[in-house]
DNA sequence: GCAACTTTGTGCGTGCGTTCACAAGCGGCT
DNA sequence: AGCCGCTTGTGAACGCACGCACAAAGTTGC
C-alpha cells in the first residue's frame, strides 16, 4: 500500500497499520500465529504461503494479503522465516505481554474453562474466578480461589485484569458485564446467549454454542431436502453439495465470526 | 423476489429457497429463533421487526430481509405473530425433529459440554459420549455412559447420530473426525484447534477459544497504542473507537461466521 | 368509508472481503 | 555474472452483504 520505504517502522506507523486491519483478517492472523508456533516447535525454519495456507485451510493469496497488513516479512523465492514472522505476529496481536483474564460464572461451562490449559499456555492466565453461588465461593479451581461477584471491581483493578470471560446464565450476564466494565475491563468474551449493552469503547465477542448447533441442523435439513428432491443417484447429490459449498477450502473456517466476532 | 403467488408452499419450492439463504443469514435466523422462543414464553403475541432487532442487536432492515428468505410471515402495520414465525423458523432450520448429538472427548471441556443443559432443551439431545481414556470409559455423565471411541461406527448408526461434537486434544481430532464421517455423520462441531479434512458432503464448524481471546488481545493492543498516540483527552479516544467500530449496533454480534463463523 | 399512521418487504447504492493473475524480487545453478 | 525458477506482494475485478429509503399493505380512529 502506501508504506514509506524506510521511514519509522515503530511508533505512529504501527497505529495506522493496526487500525486499518480488517476484522476478518485479525481472526485469521490469530490462526496463523498458533499454527506457526506449532510449525516452529517441529523445527521448521521457513514456510511458504502455500504450505501455511494448506495447514490453516485458507486461500494462499488471502494469506499473503493478510500478512501484508502487518508488514513485509517474507522472502521472495523462499517463503517466510518462521521465527521473525512469529515474533511480528505476536507483537501485532498484542501478545508480547500477557493479558490477565477474569472468569465470571464457575458453573458447568465456567468450571471447564477455568481448568482448560489452553489459555495459560497461550499468554492468557486466568487470574481471577467469580460466582454468586455460596457453594462455589471459597473453593479453589486449579489453585485459584473463587470469589464473590461483588468483589469484581476491587479485584479486577488489583490484578490488572484486561479481559473478562462471562460464563453465567443469560439473565445474570448483563449485571456481570456492567461490573466488569465499571472495573475498567474493555474486552469481554461471553458465552451467555444475550446481547450485552456496553459503552462504545468496550469490545464484546459472543460465542453461542446453541446457535452453532442450530446452524449445523440447518445444513442437515438442507441435505435431507436435497436427497428427497435430488434426481436419482447419490453421486449426483454429492456433486450438488460441492457446488453449494462454494470454494472447497472454506468449509473448515467458521464465519465469525464471526464472529463470530 | 420471484415467489409465485400461491403456488406450492411446500416441496421443491422450499429446497430452492433454503438453498439460496446466505450463510450469514442462517446464523442470524438461529439467533432470532432463540430470542423469539424467549419472547413467546413471556407471553408476547406479536413482535415488530424493530423490537426483535433491538433485542438481538441487529439492524431492523437486515432482520426483515433475513426473515423474507423463509417467506412472508409478517403483517404490515402490526408486526410478526410470534407463534407462526417461531414454527416456520423451526421448520426452516430443521428443528422440527430432534437431532441426536454425539460428543467425543470427555476431558475438561467435553465434560462441561456433556453436562450443559442448553443442548437437550433446544432439540439437540446428547445421546452418546466417547473417549479413549480408560479412566473415563465406563463412567456415567448426566446418565449417559461414556464408551470407547472405537465403538463410534456402531453406536452412531444405532442411535441415529446426525451431529458430532469433537472436544478432544488437537492431535486426536482428525482420527475422531474420520470415525464420525465413516459412521455417516455429516455435520461436525469441533473445538480442537486443527483444520479437519473431510469429504465435500460433510459440514464442519470450528470454535477456537484461544483464537477468540487473541482477537480480543489485539483490540487491547490497539487501544493501548491509541492512548499513546492519541492527541490528548480521553473522550477523544472514545470517539475514535466509535468510529473504528463502525455502526454501533454490530459490536455484540460475532462474525461467523464468521462464520463464523 | 376514508384518512392517517404503522410496519413490512425490497430495490438499489455502497463498502468490504475474497479471489485471480501478474509484476517484482530473491536464491540457486551454470 | 547472468539466467531460470520459485515465491511474495498487490492491482483489479468480482461477489456478497449491509443499510438506507421508499412503496405496498394493513390497522386504527373518526
Amino acid at each position: 500500500m502506501t508504506v514509506p520505504p524506510e521511514a519509522e517502522r515503530e511508533g505512529v506507523g504501527d497505529v495506522a497499520r493496526l487500525r486499518s486491519i480488517p476484522e476478518a483478517t485479525v481472526a485469521r492472523l490469530a490462526l496463523y500465529l498458533r499454527t506457526l508456533g506449532e510449525l516452529g516447535e517441529q523445527g521448521a525454519e521457513t514456510v511458504s504461503s502455500d504450505e501455511l495456507a494448506a495447514v490453516t485451510g485458507v486461500n494462499p493469496a488471502k494469506l499473503r494479503k493478510d500478512l501484508s497488513f502487518i508488514g513485509s516479512y517474507g522472502i521472495r523465492g523462499v517463503g517466510y522465516e518462521v521465527r521473525p514472522l512469529l515474533h511480528q505476529l505476536e507483537q501485532s496481536l498484542g501478545l508480547n505481554h500477557r493479558q490477565a483474564v477474569a472468569l465470571v460464572g464457575v458453573g458447568n461451562l465456567g468450571h471447564a474453562l477455568a481448568g482448560y490449559g489452553g489459555f495459560d499456555g497461550r499468554g492468557f492466565p486466568v487470574t481471577a474466578l467469580f460466582d454468586v453461588d455460596p457453594d462455589l465461593v471459597g473453593i479453589h479451581i486449579n489453585g485459584i480461589l473463587v470469589e464473590h461477584v461483588r468483589e469484581i471491581p476491587r479485584i479486577a483493578v488489583e490484578r490488572g485484569i484486561t479481559i473478562g470471560m462471562i460464563a453465567t446464565p443469560g439473565p445474570a450476564a448483563q449485571a456481570v458485564c456492567d461490573l466488569l466494565v465499571s472495573a475498567g475491563v474493555q474486552c469481554i468474551l461471553t458465552f451467555a446467549p444475550v446481547v450485552l449493552q456496553v459503552p462504545a469503547d468496550v469490545e464484546v465477542r459472543k460465542v453461542d454454542l446453541a446457535v452453532e448447533l442450530q446452524i449445523l441442523a440447518f445444513h442437515v435439513a438442507r441435505r435431507n431436502l436435497d436427497e428427497v428432491a435430488g434426481s436419482s443417484v447419490s453421486t449426483g447429490t454429492v456433486n450438488g453439495h460441492a457446488l453449494v459449498n462454494g470454494a472447497a477450502d472454506n468449509r473448515t473456517v467458521n464465519g465469525s465470526g464471526g464472529i463470530h466476532s
